[in-house]
RNA sequence: GUGCCCGUAGCUCAGCUGGAUAGAGCAACGGCCUUCUAAGCCGUGGGUCGGGGGUUCGAAUCCCUUCGGGCAUACCA
């Protein structure tokens, strides 16, 4: 099913070719103007110029020309010549109807779709994850639900930091605190334990440890870039650390992405890049593109009509390690070779453009990959206290992304004690739920690219425009329906009726809009757009609820024609919901 | 220094490729629970869209300039 919005555009396409006009003057648009009709068109304004003519004097021939259309109630010319256009209420309700009967709820999915990778982690192992991993996550995995909604093929991968100076860092201060593990033995040729030398605990206090003791003792520093160096090299005793490292690591790094219902396809990392970068860096020398610039491998990716310096791309250090633009780059030839995207996708924070505008250019450049794959760098605003710096804990540290969700967790319940009737056990489980549309909505609802507040006594107090409101307009519509089917009643008997009033039209039209607030997520890359929708969409249904009697009336057939809007209005808001990122208690 | 981003109500944010009276939420104030969950609904007050120029029939939106803030600027990721 096309949008409403598309089958109306197509109309006044034609009648604006009609009049020998361009399509291009033939845009239609939401009205900002709901007062006065649903959409609207500016184009005999934009038109007026080119021809000499009055706008007015061409919307009003456009309009009369409108006059028959079945899609419109009313198309009105305006003054000075806004095209004002008003949905047919059939539309409205035949709409509905294939929504309900349509995969997807009507939703078309494309018919050419694309392979794309998406990569959105970037944890480093041996690292918690902290707060400054949630936007990934969470901008990342709406994204994914998005794009495979409308239908492309998404390859998720973590892109797991295992391979740079944090390693080396771990593996010095793990020599510094037990010199005679066998993995230190350069002579040992023997078996490595299978057990690991620390636990995720342990692991987790080593990494601060060591780096903070880099920054202030050089020696200490260049013993790490050393050992960063041999393991990257193939050292024996560091490689088998490594891999402790990841086992001990990615088993909790699953752990606490599954509580925020974030997944990948791919747990791969920056190590599995390894294996390519010789080749890789043999070619690109081989093609003459890199070449040795104050002792480092680099390759040039300045461009004409650059308006600021682009540094070259380094390939490889003075002391011939990798870094990231090289694991960068090698993690695409294995991207490229084993699944040829036709776009890669970074969600990552904007600090790192730069880092990403050298790697893309390089890609290009040295042919990793063809010139016509796309190479998006969705980059993404910090999220601050709410003092407006950096968001940290009370004591000033960095917050673990565990404690974050436990603080949320434990406030929601809180409340929900407070406010239900609920076995301890229940109201905790419904917490989690709460908790975790708390955290998510209140990031989506922001454009990515800004930097945002993160309020937790705002998030959790779910008032207005909120997660929480959300899935409160959910379970109220789903305590209707369960009170109605338990009564015996039975909707899909029912047909959808003629909305009779406004809050009730007003439902129907907002919930109708829904494959066209998917396309806007979908097209700007902005899960915001869904969440504006959806808001308004629970707006316009707690309007209706308030100014309707659903389960009191007598007329069965109107009974039924509302429950089948409100449990389609429930579809829809649960479908959103999903493609978000999380999902809705049954009561709360 | 150079480049990019941001500046909209007391606070947090929308505002779609320029369009009609700049919208929400929170906070403030006033109403609404014997009726489908009041985590809700209705209403009131609150803005020279940082400042100044310009383009246009029309600018929060585009261009220039200026002020304020943030970020980036080859061997960390």
């Amino acid at each position: 099913m096309k949008s409403i919005r598309r089958q109306i555009a197509e109309e006044v396409c034609k009648v604006f070719a009609a009049h020998g006009l361009d399509e291009s003057y033939a845009k239609v648009s939401v009205s900002n103007r709901p007062d006065l009709c649903d959409y609207q068109c500016n184009g005999a304004m934009a038109a007026a110029k080119v021809l000499h003519k009055a706008p007015i004097a061409i919307a009003e021939e456009i309009v009369a020309s409108l006059a028959d259309c079945p899609l419109l109630e009313e198309a009105e010319a305006v003054k000075p010549g806004f095209i004002n256009l008003t949905v047919a209420k059939d539309l409205l309700v035949s709409s509905l109807e294939k929504m309900d009967h349509e995969e997807q709820l009507g939703y078309e999915k494309t018919s050419a779709p694309k392979t794309v990778i998406m990569d959105y982690g970037g944890p480093n192992v041996a690292k918690p994850l902290h707060v400054g991993h949630l936007r990934a996550a969470i901008i990342g995995e709406s994204l994914k639900r998005i794009w495979r909604f409308v239908g492309e093929n998404v390859i998720s991968d973590i892109h797991l930091g295992d391979w740079g100076l944090q390693m080396g860092l771990i593996v010095t201060e793990l020599a510094g605190r037990q010199p005679d593990l066998v993995y230190f033995d350069e002579d040992y040729t023997g078996e490595y334990p299978k057990e690991a030398p620390f636990t995720i605990s342990e692991l987790e206090e080593i990494y601060p440890t060591a780096s903070a003791k880099s920054k202030e003792d050089k020696d200490y520093y260049s013993r790490a870039l050393a050992a960063t160096k041999e393991m990257q090299d193939g050292r024996r005793g560091y490689q088998a650390l490594l891999s402790h490292i990841m086992n001990v690591s990615v088993t909790d790094l699953k752990k606490n992405y599954d509580r925020l219902s974030v997944s990948f396809d791919l747990w791969k990392g920056e190590a599995d890049a390894a294996e390519y970068i010789p080749g890789m860096v043999e070619q690109m020398k081989a093609d003459g593109f890199a070449y040795v610039s104050e002792g480092a491998l680099v390759v040039d990716v300045a461009e004409e009509g650059d308006t600021k310096e682009i540094p070259p791309c380094m390939i490889l250090k003075s002391d011939g390690a990798a870094l990231y633009d090289t694991t960068d780059l090698a993690t695409l030839v294995w991207r490229e070779r084993d699944y040829h995207p036709d776009s890669v996708i970074y969600v990552v924070d904007k600090r790192q453009e730069m880092h990403f505008v050298q790697v893309f250019r390089c890609a290009k450049k040295t042919g990793i990959v063809p010139q016509e794959t796309e190479l998006y760098f969705l980059g993404f605003g910090t999220m601050n206290g709410k003092d407006g710096k950096p968001f940290k804990t009370r004591e000033g540290g960095v917050m673990r992304l565990s404690e974050l969700i436990s603080d949320i967790n434990d406030k929601m319940y809180e409340k929900i004690i407070e406010n239900q009737t609920m076995t301890e056990e229940e109201a905790r489980q419904t917490a989690e739920i709460v908790g975790l549309a708390a955290i998510k909505y209140g990031d989506l609802s922001n454009q990515p690219s800004k930097d945002y507040v993160f309020d937790v006594d705002r998030f959790t107090s779910f008032e207005g425009n909120t997660g929480p409101y959300i899935l409160y307009s959910i379970v109220r519509i789903g305590s209707i329906l369960r009170k109605y089917h338990e009564a015996g009643g039975d909707e899909t008997a029912y047909a959808i009726r003629t909305p009779e009033n406004d809050s009730e039209r007003d439902l129907m039209l907002q919930t109708v809009r829904f494959s066209e607030a998917i396309d806007g997520a979908y097209r700007e890359y902005a899960p915001n757009r869904l969440c504006a929708y959806i808001y308004e969409l629970c707006n316009a249904f707690n309007h209706f609820y308030h100014e309707t009697r659903i389960l009191a009336i007598e007329d069965e057939e109107k009974k039924g024609s509302y429950v089948r809007l409100l449990s389609l209005v429930r579809d829809v808001l649960l479908t959103s919901i999903d493609l978000l990122g999380f999902s809705a208690p049954e009561k709360m």
